[in-house]
DNA sequence: AAGAGGCCCTGATAGC
DNA sequence: TGCTATCAGGGCCTCT
């Protein structure tokens, strides 16, 4: 599912809801996420307040009393949902909860609060939750990602001196997250069109102005993502369901014959595999 | 060091 | 209808 703009959807809706709130109980259907969840997961999260719920790249933040932190990777197929707490069925004992939108599988994990709670739900389980001890603990975990490409530091001087002299080509780098850290296989896509630069292109062949470019539109579509809720292809959904509205603005993404959205354009959007993901472009006008 | 490729997993869809 | 193959927005690991 997720990069960086759909991963602030699901922050900023679930800070409003979850923040100064206190953790009732938690309830771990499956353990088994991309990394195990430790024994200690419940114990960790309960009785804690959650001061709020931040962000750096493709991962939510969550701040909690005492000074851990929780740090939540959506994966491929991760969604969080916020549904209002449903008394207990005396006959059967049960809890049950009605949302139209909650899945009926891969809810493997809720975080209780007082009057809802959130559920997890992640059918290919690339998604995983991980405790932080501490801010030096955090600091260290984030170390070796490159900066967000929404922050100052993603700036012509870095992007140019970082891709000096490689030989792999650009669409690759917008995807490591060693380089820039938020980019994924949409809009790593999109930006590359929008700056008019072909995918193909050895990374060390870039000129400082195709740089610039490319620092820019990252900023631009990113910020327009967010703006219209995400990109939904087929899992992402906010916290309540609904899905986002970007994927209407796509240029080339998923466009694989189409005709070229650039005016004065007659070619068709080509699709071609790159380090195992597809990537869409216009051979006309990304040179 | 840098780059290529495999793998974790389930589900939707296409083709026969 | 039902089988099989292919593909999916990520990131870690290993091998060269």
């Amino acid at each position: 599912m997720p990069e960086l703009p759909e991963v602030e959807i699901v922050r900023q809706s679930l800070n409003k809801k979850i923040k100064q709130k206190q953790v009732k109980n938690v309830i771990i259907r499956n353990r088994n996420l991309r990394f195990k969840l430790p024994i200690n997961f419940a114990s960790f999260f309960k009785k804690k307040k959650i001061i709020k719920v931040g962000r750096f790249s493709k991962y939510l933040i969550i701040y909690l009393s005492e000074g851990n932190y929780c740090l939540i990777h959506l994966g491929m197929s991760g969604t969080i949902h916020i549904v209002k707490n449903k008394k207990i069925n005396k006959i059967t004992n049960t809890s049950f909860y009605h949302s139209p939108f909650l899945p009926k599988k891969h809810n493997h994990i809720e975080i209780i609060f007082d009057t809802f709670r959130i559920i997890y739900n992640d059918p290919r389980r690339f998604g995983f939750f991980e405790f932080i001890k501490d801010d030096k603990q955090l600091k260290k975990r984030f170390k070796h990602l490159g900066p967000e490409p929404l922050s100052l530091k993603f700036n012509t001087a870095y992007v140019c001196n970082f891709l000096k002299n490689k030989k792999k080509n650009i669409k690759n780098f917008l995807l490591d997250q060693k380089f820039v850290s938020g980019i994924g296989n949409i809009y790593a896509s999109e930006t590359l069109f929008l700056s008019k630069i072909n995918p193909f292109r050895k990374a060390g062949s870039l000129t400082k102005e195709e740089c610039k470019k490319i620092i820019l539109n990252s900023k631009k579509i990113l910020f327009k993502a967010i703006s219209k809720g995400g990109s939904s292809i087929r899992d992402f959904k906010d916290t309540s369901g609904s899905r986002g509205g970007f994927q209407k603005n796509f240029k080339v993404y998923q466009r694989e014959g189409k005709k070229c959205k650039s005016s004065g354009c007659t070619n068709f959007i080509k699709k071609k595999i790159m380090g195992n993901r597809s990537t869409f472009f216009c051979d006309s006008c990304q040179k």
